[in-house]
Parts: C-alpha cells; structure tokens; sequence
DNA sequence: GGACACCCTAAGCGCTTGCTCACCCTCGGG
DNA sequence: CCCGAGGGTGAGCAAGCGCTTAGGGTGTCC
C-alpha cells in the first residue's frame, strides 16, 4: 500500500502527522479503551495530549472523527495480519495457525487499540461504520479461506466451516476485552495457546 | 436459592417487584444493549416503560444502581448455569458438553441481557463491581473444575488447564457481542456448535 | 367521608457536554 | 522590520445530562 506504513509495527500511528494530531489521536485510543468512547470527554483527550480541548478541533471535525480513524487504521492493520497469514506459505495447518498466533498477539499487544477498534463500533455514524463493517467482511473472507483449503485438502476436518471461522474469529478478538498487562501472560504465550486450541478445534495436529 | 427462581426460565425478570420496577428494568436492559450505558439516559429508559423521567427514582436510587441490579441477577444466573452443569451427573465431557450448550444457549437466547451483564462491566461503581467479580470468579472455578476432573480422569489431554478455562469462557461470552436475532444460527444451534468445538480443543471425543 | 399511603408527573436545578469564536504567539520570507 | 499563515488558547454558548422537589390522582382502611 502506501509508503508510510513500512514503520509500522515500531511506531503504531507513524502514519499519522501531524505530530499534534498524532498525540491527540494516541490519547484518544488510551482514554476510549480505559473508560469508554461515550463516557470520554473531549477534555479528558485534550488534557491527557497536553492541550486545551479547542485544539481537538483544529485536527479533528468532530469527537466522531477521532474514533474513525482510530477504527480504520486498526482495522486495516487487523485485515492486513489475516490475509498476510492467509496468503502465507505452507499447508493450511501452518498458515491458520500463524494468523491465530499473529492475530491475537495484536489483539493482546495492543489491547487498548483492539478494543476501540472492536468494541465501539456502534459509536460511528452510518457511513463509517458501513465503511468498517466492509473490512470485517474481509477478514472473515481470509480466515474462511484457510479453512476451506484445510478442507478441500483433507487437512481439517470441519463440518460446519462459516461457524467455525466466526468462532476462531470471536476467539481472538475478545482477547482485548480480559488481557491486561498485568495478568501473568504474555502475547506470546497467549498467542501460542490460541493457536494450539484453534488447530484442535479445526480437528488439524498439533504444531511441533 | 430463593422461592421467586421458580419461574426464572419463562419469566426471566420474575423476580424482580413491583410490576412497574421490572417494567423499567426490562427497558432499563434494551436501551442498554442497544446503545452501550454511558449513551442510554434516564429519559430513554423512562420512555421506553412508558413512564415520566421522575418515575425511574422511585424504584432505583441512581442509573446505577438499575445496571448493578441486571448485572448481578444476570450474573447469578450464568453462575447457576455453569455450577449445575458442573455439577451435575455423567462424566467430565459430558458435563463440560452441558455447561458450553446451556451457557451459550443463553448468551444467544437473551444476548440483550448478555450483553449488558458482560460488557459494562466498568460502568459500575468499585463496590458492586467488586461483589460482581466475585460472582465471575465463581463462574471460571466451576468451569476449571470439570476441566481439572477430565484430566485427572484421563479423558481430557489439556496442557494448560487455566488458560483452556479462560479461552472457553471466553468463547462462550463473546457470542453476546456478535449474535442477533436476524442471523441464521438459532440459539440452540449455536450452542450445539460450540459444545463441540470445545470438546475438541480439551481433546475429547465428540459426543453422539 | 375523611385520613392516609402509594405511585406518578410537571417543572426545573446545577452541572457537564460537544463544539465555537475572537484573539494570540511563533516563525520563515521579502 | 513587518507580514501573513498556521497552530494554539481562554472564555463561553446552547443543549442535554442525572437527579430533585412540590404536588396531584387513586384506592383502601376506619
């Protein structure tokens, strides 16, 4: 895609400038993840930025806005690590189980941007919301995908393959709503279990 | 427990008095789940009942209390799903079979009510949702107790007895967030999927 | 029929909200 | 040295919030 995502994974919002706008919208993700987009105030996102809260709205139209693009950034990052595990190399086995892996080692990483981008989407109008359910649509499509090619290729054994692409998929994504950091595991090993049970349920052995 | 469970099943919210306390109650948990706590006003959850903003602080000292009220007889209902499941006849597969499919089954069957008594959690104020985690700690000791008695047992091959409680519970929940009543899957469905997608991922043979 | 308890409402209080507006400070180019 | 443009602020507006209060209607007892 673009060019300014290549620092990505180092500087989670590097695609955002300016740099004022970029610090407003990283206090907006800390402050919707910890109380909730309708219960954070302007001034609570302003303040926690280090400026008044009028200086929200010379970046940003509307409070709206903010969550947009924080749910469009993150949904683009979440699709790319799907279908990037998707179109990977090796067997259907190894590929579903390095989207698991990768996907919810996001989702615990980066928990607090997980759980806007998962939990406030009835907060965007209309539109942006069409927008972003567009996206979902696809990351359903990429993990769908594996699962069929593990079928076809006699790796898996699924019955009912949309069911268990949206449970693998419910799997990893309340993964934001119980990690914390200061919980005993690490994403990692989070990512490791999840990758384990994900391959049990989809009837695969189990990754050395 | 109580006399008033009796009818707990067909009239879910039968135990809560007088008529006009449950009338707000019951729309108090639509608006809830339709638009999140901190979104849903005094005047939303009045109209709905049919009632004068004022008539809400009769019955409830603040907006509050109304959501710690749902939250801890939505609890103790999940509670008294997975200890009777847990503890109820046949060996370990069966009964963790029994918990997912009555667990779930509900979670889709009353997803408004779910949704709120797993998602605002962090509306409520520290007491009650100290009183709340207690509730949940129960809910995750019942369902690593069948895990622990399937391992002991030797029918189940689970090399992280916590984490597996956790992803399963997990699982389970986080159908409130994406199911809805215009879908194809029927509660009952659901929850015959889950059951066995979990007796999978604790690697036990699939029920009849 | 009068006293009383119980529900409920109309009106509105004090406060916070998202957002705006008039103004200011800083800094590069002629 | 002045100028204009762009990023920032202090003060504040209209609207909506949770919640309160004074009072009215209704049914039940003696």
């Amino acid at each position: 895609m673009g060019t300014a995502e290549e620092t990505a994974d180092d500087m989670p919002w590097g695609e955002v400038t300016p740099d004022a706008a970029r610090r407003l919208l990283v206090a907006a993700v800390a402050a919707f993840a910890e109380r909730g987009y309708h219960a954070t105030t302007t001034r609570d996102i302003a303040g926690r930025a280090g400026m008044s809260p009028a200086a929200l709205y010379i970046h940003y139209k509307t409070k709206e806005e903010l969550l947009h693009r924080i749910s469009r950034i993150g949904h683009v990052k979440a699709l790319a690590i799907l279908e990037g595990a998707a179109g990977g190399p090796g067997g259907a086995a190894d590929r579903l189980a390095d989207a698991v892996r990768s996907f919810v080692r996001w989702h615990a990483g980066r928990y607090d941007t997980a759980r806007v981008v998962q939990y406030e989407l009835d907060a965007l109008g209309p539109e942006h919301r069409a927008e972003i359910l567009e996206l979902r649509r696809r990351s359903d499509a990429a993990v769908r995908r594996i699962l069929e090619d593990g079928v076809r290729e006699g790796e898996f054994d699924v019955p009912d393959v949309p069911g268990t692409t949206l449970a693998v998929l419910s799997l990893c994504i309340d993964v934001a709503r119980w990690f914390n950091t200061r919980g005993r595991r690490t994403p990692d090993e989070v990512g490791a279990l999840y990758a384990d049970l994900v391959l049990r349920m989809v009837g695969a052995p189990p990754r050395p």
